[in-house]
DNA sequence: GTGAAAGCGCTAACAA
DNA sequence: TTGTTAGCGCTTTCAC
């Protein structure tokens, strides 16, 4: 028996063979419990995993098939509505034998399917992407290898799967009830580049649209006002000292997501101004006394959860796609009061 | 010129050395910039590549040499401080070529090292990992054949990298302001979980031991009192209830980071209670004026950055061990104040 | 400047 | 039940 583990820095399974006495082959099934193994040598050749320290290589098996991976692409870690999704993906796959690798998209608008690229290039088993701009046929070009479920896409594709919550209902929801307690001049702000549109089919699309109907079925289209601005609280701030300081200063606003009215509302604390704020996702912090932000609430760990569980589905098998929605729930706190008179 | 591409689903170098028609060796240098490929050659690679949407495939490199992939281990990504360190550390690379790759860390002591595990498994060529809790031995085993940067590690090895806090002199000054302040009743909220021993060379080790050397200094022997959670807000603001439910009611309570302080800002604000509170890392929503938090503040995106830089000087050859402490700044918010007389 | 060929570590089909 | 063997896609000498 050559010690080549020494020699090379790292035990492969020739090695482990040598060790055990054995053949490749059989080392291998030890690994994978197939079929036709005797007790004698799994217990011989386990012994000599053990005393060898060995590990087997993804990568060589990435060759022959699967890398037991599942990829995620996450836009923002900042937003903590992610951190939760991502939270609730990991506790689905505990158990499972997969392991979960994350692929961080930079903020632009190819970086989340840049991310899904080198997750793809790594041969992930599957994948669960949250919001990256990617059209849908090159999307259905890579489902039809690998797995993918989406995370807050409204297209229902046959080809991948998709998870996302009920926007429409969830906007109408905070919109009446921002209407509802005497508010007029309401601005929204929404997510992306200054003049730049919102894709129509994103959680943020749809958003945008409500708050138009809302105001239009109000009678308050000539109210009607949109600002936008990039992902983070840093980028939304701005955006509120703006609003704030402009002439015509709104009486509420309606953010595009939790991490967006945080923002918004450090604006308005800072500077004492009596402006309702309203959010999407109902991040941890939301509910914080401090803060106590109203908002529409996105069961984002259940969602991340099911979004895996797909994925699982998947990988045992299914092969019809499966698109499921979660409803939200409107939670009000004390960052939406009526308008000062 | 079989077109494999399509029979398979995903073309190799072959179908692009076919479509080209050169060997595979010319591919493969015209992918890798590699000497001695005319211009002509590039040329017809390159639209060849183009045509075929060819990628190689990561697992296949792999079994030759580097996968141009990162690692980073984090432990808990509801702490936003660990957010912003992988910011940093995802600048600092891109442009590089490397792709990062993180692994999350599931709650739980031992799972910090089975994350980094996963990620050598996988052949990074270097990995960042955040305080998980790694005997020095398999570390520097570890170092030895991949380039290590420990983050938040106050030992100093030989054979990897470390990128940490001046722990001591942070808590130092937290500790002095409250005192200054004229608290004498403060209680630390460490991490841990109950009864449990936190490791000494850690960030949270330091701090425990710098606020029972400040209370000893102080002669407040006597009124020392260190309370556990484990990770998150949740268990920080349990832990605190009962502490303000306690008898001896602090009057200040150093907690472990900011994540911890503010789930004691949520207890003590829920009760309208008059306790001072102190974290360390100045995450983001420290300094929002609902929340406005005195802390220690760490530099995590410079650190973050300044860790994968110094990966990648161990990537382009350098072989001595670096050892970089960046200092904290304390930040005096409104979450203190003088104790109730 | 270009191509042929060996081999990285593993799995799975087949033979024994 | 166990072992032999042919690749998976790529890089890298080494001939030409």
């Amino acid at each position: 028996m050559s010690d080549a583990s020494t020699a090379r820095g790292h035990a492969t399974i020739q090695d482990v063979a040598d060790a055990a006495g054995v053949s490749r082959a059989a080392v291998s099934k030890v690994l994978r419990n197939a079929y036709g193994v005797s007790p004698t040598m799994r217990q011989r050749v386990n012994a000599a995993i053990e005393s060898l320290d060995y590990r087997p290589r993804v990568a060589a098996r990435a060759m022959r098939g699967s890398t037991y991976t599942i990829g995620i692409e996450i836009p923002d870690f900042g937003n903590s509505f992610f951190t939760r999704v991502l939270f609730g993906a990991q506790s689905a796959l505990t158990g499972t034998g997969y392991q979960l690798m994350i692929a961080p998209a930079d903020p632009g608008p190819q970086e989340g399917a840049r991310a899904l690229e080198a997750l793809l290039d790594r041969q992930v088993d599957g994948v669960v992407a949250v919001s990256p701009i990617v059209d849908q046929s090159s999307l259905e070009r890579i489902a039809r290898r690998t797995p993918v479920v989406m995370f807050g896409r409204h297209d229902e594709s046959d080809f991948y799967d998709t998870v996302a919550a009920d926007d429409e209902r969830g906007a109408g929801e905070l919109m009446r009830h921002l209407l509802e307690l005497g508010h007029t001049r309401i601005t929204h702000l929404s997510i992306g580049e200054l003049g730049g549109s919102v894709e129509r089919r994103t959680p943020h699309g749809i958003r945008l649209e409500m708050y138009r109907k809302e105001m239009a079925r109000a009678g308050l289209v000539t109210h009607e006002r949109v600002v936008r601005a990039a992902e983070g609280e840093e980028a939304a701030y701005l955006a509120t000292v703006e609003e704030l300081d402009g002439r015509e200063r709104p009486t509420a606003i309606l953010a595009g997501h939790d991490a967006h009215a945080i923002g918004a509302l450090r604006a308005i604390m800072e500077r004492e101004s009596d402006v309702s704020v309203a959010g999407f996702d109902d991040i941890p912090i939301a509910s914080h006394p401090g803060i106590s932000l109203t908002t529409s609430r996105q069961p984002g760990e259940e969602m991340g959860a099911r979004a895996m569980d797909m994925l699982l589905e998947r990988l045992k098998g299914r092969t019809e796609a499966a698109h499921e929605i979660f409803e939200p729930s409107l939670v009000v706190r004390g960052s939406t009061k009526p308008p000062p008179p």
